[in-house]
DNA sequence: ACTAACTTGTGAAATCATTCACAAGCGCCC
DNA sequence: GGGCGCTTGTGAATGATTTCACAAGTTAGT
């Protein structure tokens, strides 16, 4: 199959926000004309991102919210659970292991782990703090699917080459620093420092 | 002035980060193609993206590190401090108010809101939890520059609307729901379970 | 059964972003 | 001062993404 640009796969995991949203409400089909106005984007954008998987509408009706929901569900990856582990149990790593929508998603929080002792052993949110020394073996075990960094920015890839290492496939960095990992993994960033200096960008460039 | 790439604004704030690393090493030049090998682009990409904002380099030598450093400030408007407020005090909000990257790139937290009487007062790292409903007042004496919304997302838009129509002018919305704002104000989301998805898709496509 | 009103799916066109390729400028060394 | 090696800046070419435009399929109403 060819490659799917990113910027699809972004929108289509707005869709199925939507898609959602509008089952909640109770309404069995929606048009792409619907989804475009909800993400802001055109409707030949949204049939075009859909018919790089398929054509599962109905011409002259729309797409089936069900039907619909569950093909870009099973597209994205949602249908099954995904096992999570958290390295960093400071300001992020704890808002992080508390995020209720994680769960909501399929994400399943499997362990947070940290270096320091005053962390150790804290509980957050029904998940215990655990030593990051026991990390290998912990992979190894559970064979977790994706990483999330939550730790300094020096600290940051020699986590990423570690847990690489034992397996992982999946990271997605906080730490404010590009991360480089080995072809075969997937790996993004979120970076919110990056994100305010793009508007302060746009703040001063329009005001001068 | 031609509008600019997003994804040109993003590496600049990039090539900036590694500036500052150079300047710590006190390297005085640096070429291209070390900015294109840190921020894993190419030499061309990096000489484009600057080339939009003039010619600063030398050729043969490369672009002076202070110069380039100081010049991607003044164009990202770094130079300035800029005037945050956070709205939500709940883990998200918390973690952004006591995040020490903020303040080492100009943006100061000038307050942060809540709408719980059980955080209204309480201290995050030198700052007083203040009452929502001070919001609007608060913004027309301070006229702060960028808000961080980390609230429910339900309470999301109703916020948008209310700053903007207060004045504000910069939005980063960390609730995972897609935000309007009307034109002239510049908007982006931090959305952490739409990046768990990216990273979902990419794992379930590569491995069937 | 026919028409009118919609909506999809998709090649083609247009726009946008990246990469290529090279002339031109600069520093260093002899 | 001349030549060599390196690096910039930038048009042109390529590649990627978005938008256009429309044939074809579907429903609902009469």
């Amino acid at each position: 199959m060819k490659p799917i640009a990113e910027s699809t796969v972004r929108r289509l995991s707005l869709y199925l926000r939507f898609l959602e949203d509008y089952r909640r409400q109770g309404l069995d089909t929606i048009s792409s004309g619907d989804l475009a106005a909800l993400g802001g984007t055109t409707s030949a954008q949204v049939r075009k991102d859909l018919s790089f998987f398929g054509s599962f509408g109905t011409r002259g009706l729309g797409y089936s919210v069900a039907a619909l929901a569950h093909r870009i569900r099973e597209i994205l990856g949602l249908e099954r659970e995904w096992r999570v582990i958290i390295i960093g149990a400071g300001k992020i790593g704890a808002a992080l292991a508390q995020y209720k929508g994680f769960a909501e998603r399929g994400f399943r929080i499997a362990g947070v782990y940290d270096v320091d002792p005053a962390r150790i052993g804290q509980s957050l949110e029904g998940t215990i703090v655990k030593d990051q020394r026991d990390l290998d073996a912990d992979i190894a075990r559970q064979k977790p699917d994706i990483v999330l960094i939550a730790v300094p920015s020096e600290a940051a890839q020699p986590l990423v080459d570690r847990v690489t290492k034992a397996g992982v496939r999946g990271v997605l960095n906080f730490a404010p620093t590009p991360l480089h990992a080995p072809a075969g993994v997937a790996l993004r960033s979120v970076d919110m420092a990056l994100e305010l200096e793009i508007l302060s960008y746009a703040l001063a460039s329009s005001k001068g």
